[in-house]
This record gives C-alpha cells, sequence and structure tokens, in this order.
DNA sequence: GTGAAAGCGCTAACAC
DNA sequence: GTGTTAGCGCTTTCAC
C-alpha cells in the first residue's frame, strides 16, 4: 500500500511510528535520516516508504536539543523599509538556506537600545550567530557585540575595531571615485547631502572619500556647502532646499543615497534649475529607481545581494568554527555614469 | 557577592547550575522563571540573583520540546526586494514580536515551486503558523495549503477560497475609485498597465474595478488600451512605450503600481509628453516615491504596516487556537490626489 | 546491520 | 513552598 497514514489523533509522526511502521527501531529510522550509519539497502527503503506514508519531518526543536545546534541565523536591521536592505535581506536569506540556517528577522527601527535588547533576545531565541545591519555603528556596540557570545556580523559597513567582523564596500573610495568624476567634468563647487551626523561610519566614510578628491584638486573644503539629510526622499528635498535657500553657488550635487538624490532632483526642479545643465547630480547605492529618474541618475552601485550573501557566509563559518581567512570583508563598488552628470 | 560566575568550561548554563547556585532544586527555578506555581519571596529572588550572576537563558529548543510550542512563524515572500513588501515585514515583524515569536523568513523569488517547498520547509523548522505574501496565487496553493498542518495566512491579497484567510485591501473598489476620480476630471481614454497574467488575483480585482467603473460612465472597454507590466520600474517604462507606439490616443495613464507609474512618467517625457498637461498619470500603493517623483503621483494608499500587522496577529490567533471572528479581513485604502492628475 | 538505553534542558504532575 | 520524577523527540554510544 502507498497510502498515506493518519495518526489516531493527529499530534504529528515522531520518529518511534516511523519506526513502528517500518517494523524496525528508531535508532535505525535516524540512521536512514541522518545518512550516518549502515543501513542494509532493503531495510533503508522500508524506513523512506514508511517516513513517505507518514509524511513524518524530524522535530527541529528535539533536534536542536539533542544536537546542541540550533541553525539559526539572526538578522538585526534598522530598517526594513529602506530599499537598499531588500537587496541585502534576500542575499542573507539565500545563503542561509543553502546553508541549512533560518532566518531570525528583527527590527530595531534604529533605536539603539533595541538593537542591543534584540542581540540578546535571537541568542536566547537559539541563534548560532547574527549579522547586524545598522546605519549607526557605536562605541556601545562593541561590548555588547563581544559579551553576547555568539558571532556578530556587521552588514553593509566597517568599523575600526579589529574584532568586528564587518562586510561592505569602501565607502571612502567609492566616494572618492564619485568626487572624482564630477571633478573632471570641470565642477568646482559641489554640494555634498551627507547622512545623520549620529552615523560616524557610512557618512564619515563618505566624507573622507570627498575631502580627499577636493583636497588632490587643490579645492578647500567649504561646510557651506554639506548638508544633511536621513536618506529618505523627503529628507534629501528638504536639505536642497536648505542649501538653495542657502544660496551657495553650486554645479553639483552629490547626495549619500539615491532616494536622497531623488529628493534633491524634486528640489532643484522646483527651484526652476536643470539636471545636469545647471546643477549635475548624483546619488549613492544603484537602487532601481535610480535608472528610473529622469534624467537617469549618476551613481554607486553597491553588491548589496553579494553583501548579503558574504555576511550571511561569514556569520556561519565563524558560528561553526571554521577557519575563515578574513573577518573584514571589502565587496566591490563601482561608479554608474548616466545623464544626471552628462557633460554641458 | 554580585560578580558574574562562570562555568568552568564555556557551555551555557542550564536550569541546573542556576538551581545549584541559588541553593534550589530546577523545579523551582522553572516556577521562577515563568511566573507559575507559588514560590516564597525571598527564594524568588535568591534565584534571579543566580540567573543574573549567571546570564543565564533558558535554552528554546528544551523549551520548545517540552511545551509543543514553538514561537516561531513563517514568512514566505515572493520578492524581498518590493519597497511595498518592506513596510509590510515591518508590521509583520512588529507584532510577531510583541506576541513573543520570532519570524522565519524566507524567499520564494516568485516561484511556485519554491513557494510550496518553503511552506513545507517552514513546518518543519518548528514555525506554529505562516504567511504568504505572493502575487500571484494560483489553485495549486489551495491543496499545499490545506495539507500544510498549520495556519497559513495570504498577505496582501484576497482570494476566494472561503478557507484560506487573507487580509488586504479591496482592491476591485480601489481601483474604481481610482477610475471614478479620472473620468471625474473628464477623461474619457484611460491607458492601464496591468500586473502579469500569471496573477489573477491583484491584477484581476483591479481590472474588474477599472471595467465597473467604465462601464458606469456608459464607456466601452477598449482592449487596445491595457498593457502588461512586471510591477517594476522597467516594466512600467516599457509597457507605456508599448501603448505609445501603438498610438493609442490616451489623456490619462493608471499603472497598478508606483513603481509602474514611476516608469510609465519616463516614457511619457521621452516622447515628449507632459504630466498632467497631456496625460494625466496615476500609480498604486503610495509608496515614498509617489511624493517625490515630479509632478508628485495620484495613486490608492494601502495600509502596509496595518496588512503585515493584521496577518501576523491574525495567524498568531488561528496557530494558538484563540476564536477570529473573521479570516477574510479587509483593510481600507485610500485616494491620495496629488499634482499628476490634477486638472488642466 | 540493528536495537536498547541514556540523556540533551526543560516543565508539570505529584509527593511531601 | 519546594523537591523528585518522568518524559517531550531525537541522536548516539555500546552491545549484540
Amino acid at each position: 500500500m502507498n497510502a498515506l497514514i493518519g495518526l489516531g489523533d493527529n499530534r504529528r509522526p515522531t520518529i518511534r511510528d516511523v519506526a513502528k511502521v517500518a517494523g524496525v527501531s528508531p535508532s535505525t529510522v535516524s540512521r536512514v535520516l541522518n545518512g550516518r550509519g549502515p543501513v542494509r539497502e532493503s531495510t533503508r527503503r522500508q524506513v523512506e516508504e514508511a517516513i513517505r506514508r507518514l509524511r513524518y519531518a524530524p522535530h527541529p526543536a528535539a533536534r536542536d536539543l539533542r544536537l546542541k545546534s540550533g541553525h539559526l541565523l539572526g538578522l538585526i536591521i534598522s530598517n526594513l523599509t529602506f530599499p537598499f536592505f531588500g537587496e541585502v535581506l534576500k542575499g542573507v536569506v539565500e545563503t542561509a538556506t543553502a546553508r541549512g540556517y533560518g532566518v531570525l528577522l528583527a527590527d530595531s527601527e534604529g533605536r539603539l537600545r533595541r538593537e542591543l535588547e534584540l542581540l540578546e533576545e535571537v541568542r536566547r531565541r537559539g541563534c548560532r550567530a547574527s549579522l547586524l545591519i545598522t546605519s549607526a555603528y557605536r562605541p556601545e556596540h562593541a561590548l555588547v557585540l563581544r559579551r553576547s557570545g555568539m558571532p556578530v556580523v556587521l552588514a553593509s559597513a566597517h568599523v575600526a575595531d579589529p574584532e568586528v567582523p564587518c562586510v561592505g564596500v569602501d565607502n571612502a573610495a567609492a566616494a572618492f571615485e564619485l568626487m572624482q568624476h564630477l571633478l573632471a567634468q570641470g565642477h568646482r563647487r559641489i554640494g555634498i547631502i551627507r547622512g545623520p551626523l549620529d552615523d560616524p561610519v557610512t557618512s564619515g566614510e563618505r566624507l573622507k572619500g570627498c575631502r580627499l578628491a577636493l583636497q588632490g584638486a587643490g579645492l578647500p573644503w567649504d561646510e557651506a556647502l554639506v548638508e544633511e539629510g536621513d536618506f529618505s526622499i523627503r529628507g534629501g528635498r528638504e536639505a536642497a532646499e536648505r542649501l538653495l535657500a542657502r544660496g551657495v553657488a553650486m554645479t553639483a550635487l552629490f547626495a549619500f543615497s539615491d532616494e536622497m538624490a531623488m529628493g534633491a532632483l524634486q528640489a532643484l526642479r522646483r527651484a526652476g534649475l536643470r539636471v545636469p545643465e545647471d546643477v549635475a547630480l548624483a546619488g549613492f547605492d544603484d537602487l532601481p529607481l535610480a535608472e528610473g529618474l529622469e534624467p537617469p541618475l549618476t551613481t554607486i552601485a553597491q553588491p548589496k545581494g553579494e553583501i548579503g550573501r558574504v555576511s550571511a557566509g561569514l556569520a556561519i563559518d565563524l558560528a561553526e568554527g571554521r577557519p575563515v581567512q578574513r573577518i573584514k570583508v571589502t565587496v566591490p563598488h563601482r561608479l554608474i555614469v548616466r545623464r544626471s552628470t552628462a557633460a554641458h
């Protein structure tokens, strides 16, 4: 008979049910299940048949308890709604799944406190390792990371602390390259919309790259050309408006995210300025919307999926005690030149 | 002494370690932990002290095994990278966390097969219930949902099957309302960019709403005015280009997602058409980018976070066997009129 | 090649 | 109030 077997009550079948149906002992079923010890071919088939008929699946908690394993990867993210993170998430899930891990998702809503709490929480829930995707790494993190008792990989940012595994692009180099591009087009007054000050990492590195590029061109650093945004469209629009209201004479504008660039574009348009004729515009991230803007946006592409995949792989390697080559991984960025910075 | 205690080896502390340190039995510790039975106040304090000093946290697998509970909610999503889903996700995580559930994330990459596999997978991993966020519900789903042995809530779509719990807006009514708005502005030839044909739900319902509105205005249904997109910016641009290439004379264009509307805007611009003067444009979802476009986009707002929260709550209620009022929940949409459909 | 038995860390009867 | 005990479902020695 090939029919499915239903248990009297509707509890889920256990390994003993399978054993009974197959006419063997639980240990034999376990061997078949895990492909471990020796099992006679005919026995194996009987067992497999029983498994199918009962639609049996091992109880994960029992397994984890016995093996002290827990194939769960924590993912703490500061803002689930940034499109940028969606791609990263996808990469994380892809790798985790491929390596037999589930992904436990948590949202810190950008609050430091919550982030630290969640680190504890995911550990309590049995995660072997975690990824932290935050836009604002602070010294306070270090302590918690260290005592959290599990590897934590910082995805999409690099911090100096040599103990903290990080995966991300070289933000300084990327910003440098973009500024070089603008300078090469003859721009001398370049406005900058950076991220929030409480994020010493991303914005800090990118600013450093900008400074270096200007310096290399023998140009002064002018704080009046810098405004702060919160990486959102609205934030970008408002920052650009402040810049314009201030009356600074800029011929180019570099926003630290595509979304802020989009907002800035709106502000420029409303001010009667044409892009790129009056003001060249550039963003960062290469989201789908960068190409969808009119004009299409020059930007820095980050390998978002790659960041997710590498981070997850690194975290799992660390969790399993495998040897890892390096805990700081820099993934390649790429300057994408589009019409928004076309030469006049 | 208030100092932390380290175990000789570095295994994590168990309830017995706590018991030993506190000078009580494991069951007493358990009582303190769960606030169940009666415990003398002084004993409780001793135990709590021991818990702190050992930095003890109950082993989740052991707990789950014993309680047969497993506080995990599966979340299977067809496209992690759609900004729309980010907000939904956020709502799901919020509610799940508040109710003591972890969220196990899986990505079906829009593939039906994978979706069905993952439903099995999350169950195997011990999820008590799951959410399915798919843009293409098909009859094949029904069977799997039924035999999956756990409640599965369809988030952000409504299907006819009376057994399938669903949460989402009334797509037909929303599309109807938007069309009414366009008709009220005097538009008679309205282009439509719908979703893929293999999604009988979302696109089907919205089309129905469109039909009804035209019918109500005594206008004929013209298939030549309809094009298909894949909900992406590029998809919208290409669909609009096909519409234009075909030479249909439309004065308004309704895309079934804001992203497609963004793409369409680009196509219209490139064709030398002004929005809204030559062609009025509307989208669906009210993503942040809708407001960031120039001109800002008229659209239908969906309560994305609410959809996530309600779906998660419903799934958990079902999982825990709580009485639920209804398994079909319609959340309110809202027409947001912006400049992209301003009267000439 | 296969089975019996022990035990992972926890909770819930049930004694006392 | 508190301790003792059994057992959740699984894997893994260790006999046979």
